[in-house]
DNA sequence: ATGTACGAAATCGTATACGATAAGTATGGG
DNA sequence: CCCATACTTATCGTATACGATTTCGTACAT
């Protein structure tokens, strides 16, 4: 739809990819789409030779395919001990959700402007479908559906920098996600209703500052439910 | 005083750094160095042969490094083209000043609990020495004790991922200041004036809200004034 | 039994070498 | 005189090799 969703969890594309064709890129995006989807679990050892030997590549670019994924958080690399898939102690969760609801809260301001109606149909439509997974009980579902509904949102978003950060705050939480994610119902049934208001300020051209201030709301929300579980969170 | 000035500009440390000893870490210090410093300017053509000998290292090295700054956003990198360091088209700098209009607000917001009489003492005295910066017309240290002036607001911000946000985008800036920075004095006077004022705000212990606002209306001023002049950047 | 010291294995870090790709240049035809 | 094509050159991309560092296991002494 937006983004590529592709079997439990979903992948999104951050800026500042090469070209497919490069050995380097490619074990960038493997390694990545590994990680996203919960294969490589936070603490998992990423041992260059090994991954190399996997990928039939020589370990120089997986080496600098580990670069990049330090460089967006997603792993650790110490000098002379190698790279871990990052952690997520309750701290850690607490700082990328913080942010990303600040980030995303930006963008749905930012984007509001240009969200003509058929987005807005089309942002409903989804929300419909989250409605409905809350009765099947399909967190993985719900999970990707929200993001989608965000997704529509902010295709208008005049601001991809923004838009980057977003992505990677989504990459980093269905990280953690995959591998210790837990579901609170109730608040899932919240979070419909409140995109629902969020369609409906941004259909009245309700100012900027008040769109955020919901976006913003509802992710302080979100963060407070999950924050309660977070020390169920492993390192 | 809080982050590391020397020379003319500032280079703020961001999150991810390896142990100063590897080869590629010193490359990743010393091109950013020079890309903040201005040395390298925006368009420069960074050929990673060039610079191994430089520094006396090999290219490999570089490679990984050059691949940390295009994952901050300093340089762009393309397959067997070679890397340059970040152009600068007006829709970026909007781009860039915007997203750290937003991150900054955050942190400010963040920060405001934390921040002791004493920390509001030494911000005070920093913006005093902005204002006699005023007379003498002195624009970059002007620049950099602007940033002093929110690094000591942001000294106790419990959202490390924020902070590093910032500092990216002040890094950013810089790199293209360096080479195109233009002073614009009566916005900077206005400038003073509103970071007294944002002082007193969380003296009175004012709402994360409204502190968030009034930084964000700082930084929306400020864009607004650069904005005006941002044609005359080059690419 | 426990702690320490030594040695072996695993892993990382970097240099060098060579193949691949794109940009620049010259030459020949229109 | 201009354009297209072949060739040369510069630069990047990756594999391999070897040295450096850390970690882990074992043996020894207390």
């Amino acid at each position: 739809m937006v983004d590529i969703a592709f079997g439990p969890s979903v992948v999104v594309q951050t800026a500042g990819d090469t070209k497919p064709g490069s050995k380097s890129e490619q074990a960038y995006t493997s390694i990545k789409a590994r990680i996203v989807e919960g294969v490589f679990s936070p603490g998992y050892r990423l041992v260059l030779a090994k991954i190399a030997e996997d990928l039939g590549f020589s370990v120089v670019p997986v080496r600098e395919a580990i670069r990049r994924l330090e460089a967006e958080g997603l792993v650790k690399f110490e000098r002379n001990i190698g790279a871990t898939v990052s952690g997520i102690d309750p701290t850690e969760y607490l700082y990328t959700m913080q942010t990303l609801s600040i980030v995303e809260g930006a963008a749905t301001a930012l984007s509001a402007p240009f969200i003509d109606s058929a987005a807005i149909a089309r942002a409903r439509a989804v929300n419909e479908e989250m409605r409905e997974c809350l009765d099947h009980f399909d967190p993985v579902r719900f999970t990707t559906l929200n993001q989608d509904f965000h997704s529509v949102l902010f295709e208008q978003c005049p601001n991809p920098h923004i838009l980057d950060l977003v992505h990677r705050g989504w990459n980093r939480l269905a990280s953690l996600r995959s591998s210790t994610f837990r579901f609170v119902p109730g608040r899932a049934r919240e979070s419909v209703r409140e995109h629902e208001g969020l369609l409906q300020l941004i259909e009245n051209n309700a100012g900027a500052e008040a769109i955020e201030q919901a976006a913003r709301r509802h992710r302080s929300a979100t963060l407070d439910a999950y924050l309660a579980q977070a020390s169920a969170l492993t390192e």
